[in-house]
This record gives structure tokens, C-alpha cells and sequence, in this order.
DNA sequence: CGGCAATACG
DNA sequence: CGTA
DNA sequence: GCCG
């Protein structure tokens, strides 16, 4: 997979502010490369400022102003953007205003960093101007004649950048000396300039074409590509035959693996397609990129006309001050995005079965970013002013809004629609939804083993699943498709609370989680329980607080019993390992349990019952079991999401030098422990949680608030 | 170009 | 390796 | 993929 840094010399970017809150902003100068640099221009300037008239296809190349001594000379070092050579016109004064790019070689335009639209409108310009334009895609796209370019347009200010970008697009070059000249670049010498898209821009502003020397970034010349071609799949020999002569078998063996949990059938039906993880080689879709897009844009408002009525509308803080951490702005459940959004999970959750972490930082960022934006989006460039939000999401957004201006739900990408269809990833994600099973025993259940179905699991791995697989597998349905609706999730947390409080009286609870966060649905439940008293919260109550949940039947599995802070142990009274201190004697701890759960009373109304059967659907219930002294935080962990929990771990380090889990926070250095969030006389666990918010220098956002997708 | 949250436990 |  |  490639790697795309987009960041490099992002030189006059506004975007590089630091997001302390309550260090001042000071504005740094926006310059000429900022995300707003399309606005400046209108959407065709070119045609329209040909005052000279639209210069003939039949001229000779010759006969057009175009100073090819300046553009063919190479003299200037690459990064030379400083000084300005005129030894070739600008033009002079009542010289004829000339913007012609006839003489000019294939032209394209390098995507990166451009939005959309500022690439929309480069492709119109340099059409207009008769450039023998070859167009190019933002997402990675390449076109089939992309070989035939020889001169790039880019946003781009150095040689090494330039030469990455040129290989993103397939085109393989290495670069010339600087100060190599050349008489005559554009006879096809195999020579490829990259020029900034300064110079356009200073082209149409002269109305005519300008030297290049200032702005050439790169001079290269073509070299052999990458050898062999895609090294793509290898054929799954007899997975799929085996599958077909055993399906009357493994029909039998899920109903009884899945005994009593209901038994319905959940295999996928899966559509034979091409992988989702294609090579960043599309054509026909760039084909017609350049001339199907601006009939689109135009069938209705234009994002240019768009964005104007949304000129006075005031953004909010994060935007403003470019808070790029979670922490700072408020995340409501719902948003006006909603539904891109959708998208963008879509995306993250293929990169997560591609174990691409970092695409999955970067989608949940984008994510959360979106999710606090509370205007409906209407522009891709509006989303380039989000933080965490570049280039690509814009492109996305582009695609996706423009793709059905006016029906919002039927607005789609290809490349996601791409994803969904194929088999894959719908198998993948399948596997993937079994609880225990992550996204690498997923892939290499579908790669390796070469399994299609749940069926294909449960007949020829079902030996070698560890335990709490397999009753995921058994609980497959009622876990993924049997949401918890709010009164059972608050019923349960009491339930628990309350068999504790019998065993030993004085326990406290608080339903974590999606939960408290306002969903009215959840896919588990979460809870932390707490005693004043630290002795009753440790000596193995939770195992006996489960122990007598599961002889009253409401537990009925139980996939984990330990202790654990973040999810495993943390000592509460000591630094965490990773400090290098070795465990005390009687140290604290938070303990966790994680267990199926059932209704088991036949009078409440979550109750179920066939034939004299319970079949009340099976849930997952998570009790932490807290000291004390660090509800605080772990209530603040266990309460998410999950972007919030990252960006709040990275400002506690970032400010603080600090560690925080929830289990306690600890100073970097010395491993000390930071008294923050113990349960303080007279407080509840919610204000004890905000203490420890505010003791990290945090504004306090309620946690239905704190939903960053 | 380096970094991206966190980690004990089964 | 998977889990929250 | 985005940021510093």
C-alpha cells in the first residue's frame, strides 16, 4: 500500500496552529496555497479573457506568443521559486494578450492538494487555453495516456516530492542534474517538467503565458517502470467446490452449534467479485472525468454558487481555532452528515480489514471532525477547513454530494459501492463480527483457510476456534443483530447494581458506554461499579458478584473474568508496566468481567419465551468493578468514544506529559501517580468524572457529547 | 519524513 | 492475537 | 490520510 504524505512544505498553509485551547492563535499568513486557493479564480477565466479571440487550431504552434526559450530553459535550480527571470516577456505593454498553450507538450495536472474544484477548474483553464491536456483524477486515479504527459502542473515545491507524485501517477522518472539544459524540451526527448501552479496562475493574471523558470519544482527523465505486472491473487484452488459438496453437512453442524441461540441460518450470500483492494489503476472512469463532471456540476447549483450563501456562516470554534483533537469540541450522536459519514465508516471499516491502522486513524479523525461539524455540508471545500479533513475526504465529499445533488439518499462513490459488492469484504466483515475474532484471523480465515461462511467456520474450523469464538459464533445473530434497546440496557445495569449491593450493600454503578452517551440502542452494555469502601472492590468480588449471577441465570457465558483497567489489568495503586515497576503486594485494581447475559424473569418485559423456552435474546454485559480512587477515570475511559479516548490519551501527553489510562494517570517520568479522579466524600460518579476532566485542563463536555463515531 | 492511544491478560 |  |  502506498503511502501518502500529503503535508510536505505545506508552505503558507493556515493550517499549522496548535490546538491548546487556551494558547492565543496567532494568525499565521495565509498564503497563495491555502485550501481556498480555487476561490480566487472564477470557473473559466481562461475563455473568458481571451480578449484577443480564441486562438486558431490552425495556427502554426509557431506563430503563437508562446516563448519557448523560457520554457525550455532549465538553468534555474528547481526550488529557485525566488527569483524571477525575464529575460523571456511577460507581455509587454500593447503586446497582443495571449494565453495559448498550443505549442505546448501533453499537459497534466498532478492532484495532490488541489481540491476538486481547484482541479476542475485548472482542467477547464488549460482546455480552454487549447493545452493537449491529459486529465487526472484526485483519488489516485491514473489515465491510460498519462504517458504521453510531459509537462505537470502541481502544487508541489520539491524535486523529491514531485518525482512521488509523477510514480503515483505511473510515471517513472528519475531526475536530471539541475542546471542540465536542453535546447528543445519539447521535442520528445523523454523529459518530464514539473512547474508549480503558481504559473498558471501568474499566466492568467498576465493574460499571457509567463516563464516558467521561476516555478519549474522538477526536471526528470522517463525510466523504466516498476517490473513484472500486478502481483495480484492467487487462485483459491478448491475452496468453493468443497463447499458445494459439503453444504447439506454444514447445515446440520450450524444448527448445532448454534443450539439453543435460535438457530437461524446467517450465512452470507456471497456474490463472487473482484477484490475490494484494487490497484490505484482506474481509466475509463478518468476518461471521462474531465468532460462528464462540469455537465454535472452545472444540472444544478455549483458548489462556487453554493458556497456562497453559506459565506456568513459562522463556524464553530474548532473550525475557527482548527482544534484537531476530540477532546475540544462536541460531538453530538446525530449530525446533519449523518449520512456521509456512513460513507466514510464504510471506507474505514474495509482499511481495518486490511490491518491499514493508519487509514483507520485517519478515517476516524476525518469522522469525528464531520461529526461535530453541525451544518449540513453542501461544498467540498468547506470540508478542506476541517481539521483532520484534506484533500481526499474532499474528494469523497465531492463525489459523493454531486453524485445525486438533490437525493441525498441515493447519493453514492463507486470505490464504495466498489467495496461493498465484493466478496471479500462482505466474507471479511462477516468473520470480522464474530466476538473474538479480529480483523487478521478474519483475513486469514477468508485467505488462508480459504472459508466463504459462518457454515465454512463452524464445519472445518470449529475445533481450532478458541472458546470464546466459538461462542461468538453461537451468539453470532443475537449479537450483531439484536440491538439492546435503552430501558433493557438500564435495566440490566440494575440488575447487576443490585445483586451486588445484596452481596455486600454500599455498591455504586454508572452505565458506560454508548449508553451514556445517548444511544438508543446499544450493541452491549457497559458499566463501572464502585464501592467506597476499597476493600469491597477487591478480593475477588467480581468473580463472586459474577459467580452469583450465574447461578440466578443471568449470566450464561462468561468470556473473560480478570482484572483490567483499559481492557486488562492496570494496578491502580502503581504505575503500569510499561514504567518498568514491578507489581506490589495489595496493590488496587480495577477488575473486569465480560459475560453473556439473558433475562431470566418471566415478568419482565424484555422477557421472551417459545414453547416454554426462554429465548429472551443473549446480551453482552461488561463489569468493571472500580476502587475508589480511580473511578474517576474509569468511568471517563469506559464512557468513550473511541476517537475521544485517543485524542484525550494525546493531550494528556501533549500538555501534561502525563499518562492517562483508566485506570489512573501517571507522570511520564517518574511513573508517579497523578491523584486525579478518586471518589471525593459527598460526590457522585458523574461529578467525580468531571473533576478528573477538568483536572486535565479540559472543558467538561457531557458525554452525550463525547460521540466521535 | 516521522508519528499517529493504550495495554494486561487469557 | 483479540479485547474495551 | 493528515499533521507538524
Amino acid at each position: 500500500m502506498q503511502r501518502y504524505d500529503s503535508a510536505i512544505d505545506m508552505t503558507g498553509s493556515d493550517r499549522d496552529e496548535d490546538e491548546l485551547p487556551e494558547h492565543t492563535k496567532e494568525p499565521t499568513v495565509a498564503g497563495p496555497i491555502g485550501p481556498h486557493m480555487h476561490h480566487k479564480r472564477p470557473l473559466s477565466p481562461v475563455a473568458a479573457s481571451s480578449s484577443s479571440g480564441p486562438p486558431s487550431r490552425s495556427a502554426s504552434p509557431h506563430s503563437v506568443h508562446s516563448p519557448h526559450s523560457a520554457i525550455h530553459s532549465t538553468d534555474s535550480p528547481p526550488n529557485s521559486a525566488g527569483h524571477h527571470d525575464n529575460t523571456t516577456s511577460p507581455h509587454d505593454l500593447g503586446a497582443p494578450l495571449d494565453l495559448s498553450l498550443l505549442s505546448l507538450p501533453p499537459v497534466a495536472v498532478i492532484p495532490t492538494r488541489l481540491s476538486p474544484e481547484a482541479l476542475h477548474d485548472l482542467h477547464e483553464q488549460l482546455s480552454a487555453a487549447n493545452a493537449d491536456l491529459v486529465t487526472t483524477f484526485p483519488s489516485d486515479g491514473q489515465t491510460a495516456d498519462i504517458h504521453r504527459a510531459r509537462f505537470f502542473l502541481g502544487q508541489i515545491n520539491t524535486p523529491k516530492r514531485a518525482a512521488f507524485e509523477l510514480r503515483k501517477l505511473g510515471v517513472h522518472t528519475e531526475e536530471v542534474e539541475a542546471g542540465t539544459s536542453r535546447e528543445a524540451v519539447w521535442q520528445d526527448d523523454g523529459l518530464i517538467t514539473v512547474v508549480k501552479v503558481e504559473w498558471w496562475e501568474k499566466c492568467l493574471e498576465k493574460d499571457g503565458v509567463q516563464s516558467i523558470n521561476p516555478y519549474i519544482v522538477y526536471v526528470g527523465r522517463l525510466t523504466e517502470g516498476p517490473p513484472g505486472g500486478d502481483g495480484k491473487k492467487r487462485a483459491l484452488p478448491s475452496a468453493e467446490e468443497l463447499v458445494k459438496e459439503r453444504e447439506m453437512k454444514r447445515r446440520r453442524i450450524l444448527e448445532r452449534a448454534q443450539g439453543d441461540a435460535g438457530g437461524s441460518d446467517s450465512r452470507v450470500k456471497v456474490i463472487p467479485g473482484k477484490p475490494w483492494t484494487k490497484p490505484n489503476t482506474t481509466t475509463s472512469v478518468d476518461e471521462e472525468f474531465g468532460v462528464k463532471r462540469p455537465k454535472l456540476m452545472r444540472k444544478t447549483t455549483s458548489e462556487y454558487e453554493r458556497e456562497k450563501g453559506l459565506a456568513n456562516q459562522v463556524q464553530p470554534r474548532y473550525v475557527r481555532e482548527q482544534l484537531k483533537l476530540a477532546v475540544h469540541r462536541p460531538h453530538p450522536l446525530h449530525c446533519p452528515n449523518d449520512a456521509f459519514i456512513n460513507v466514510l465508516k464504510t471506507i474505514k471499516l474495509s482499511r481495518t480489514l486490511q490491518l491499514d491502522d493508519i487509514g483507520i486513524r485517519a478515517y476516524s479523525t476525518a469522522i469525528s471532525a464531520i461529526q461535530a461539524y453541525p451544518y449540513e455540508l453542501l461544498s467540498s471545500s468547506t470540508l478542506l477547513t476541517l481539521p483532520g479533513c484534506d484533500g481526499k475526504t474532499s474528494a469523497l465529499f465531492y463525489e459523493w454530494y454531486n453524485s445525486s445533488p438533490d437525493d441525498v439518499s441515493q447519493r453514492k462513490i463507486q470505490a464504495v459501492e466498489e467495496i461493498e459488492q465484493s466478496e471479500e469484504y462482505r466474507v471479511m466483515k462477516e468473520f470480522y463480527q464474530i466476538w473474538g475474532v479480529g480483523a487478521k484471523t478474519a483475513r486469514e480465515f477468508y485467505l488462508d483457510k480459504g472459508w466463504r461462511s459462518l457454515d465454512d467456520v463452524i464445519e472445518f474450523g470449529w475445533n481450532q476456534l478458541s472458546r470464546v469464538q466459538q461462542i461468538g459464533l453461537k451468539f453470532y445473530d443475537e449479537i450483531n443483530f439484536i440491538p439492546i434497546p435503552r430501558p433493557e440496557v438500564a435495566r440490566i445495569g440494575a440488575l447487576v447494581g443490585k445483586v451486588a449491593d445484596e452481596l455486600r450493600p454500599g455498591y455504586e454503578y454508572i452505565i458506560t458506554g454508548g449508553y451514556r452517551r445517548g444511544k438508543e440502542q446499544s450493541g452491549d452494555v457497559d458499566m463501572v461499579l464502585c464501592h467506597r469502601d476499597e476493600e469491597q472492590t477487591r478480593g475477588g468480588f467480581l468473580t463472586m458478584l459474577v459467580t452469583r449471577l450465574e447461578e440466578e441465570g443471568w449470566v450464561t457465558h462468561t468470556l473473560y473474568l480478570g482484572r483490567g483497567g483499559g481492557f486488562g489489568t492496570q494496578r491502580v495503586g502503581e504505575p503500569p508496566r510499561s514504567h518498568g515497576l514491578a507489581h506490589g503486594e495489595g496493590a488496587e485494581e480495577l477488575e473486569k468481567a465480560m459475560v453473556m447475559w439473558q433475562e431470566q424473569d418471566p415478568a419482565s418485559p424484555f422477557y421472551k419465551e417459545e414453547g416454554g423456552r426462554n429465548v429472551s435474546p443473549h446480551r453482552r454485559v461488561d463489569i468493571i468493578l472500580s476502587p475508589p480512587s480511580c473511578v474517576g477515570t474509569a468511568v471517563l475511559g469506559w464512557t468513550g468514544g473511541t476517537t475521544y479516548e485517543r485524542d484525550l490519551r494525546r493531550w494528556v501527553e501533549k500538555r501534561w506529559g502525563w499518562k492517562f489510562d483508566s485506570g489512573g494517570v501517571w507522570e511520564r517520568g517518574s511513573g508517579r501517580r497523578v491523584e486525579l479522579g478518586e471518589w471525593a466524600e459527598g460526590e457522585d460518579l458523574v461529578q467525580c468524572e468531571r473533576r478528573v476532566i477538568e483536572g486535565l485542563g479540559l472543558e467538561y463536555f457531557k458525554p452525550e457529547l463525547r460521540n466521535t463515531g
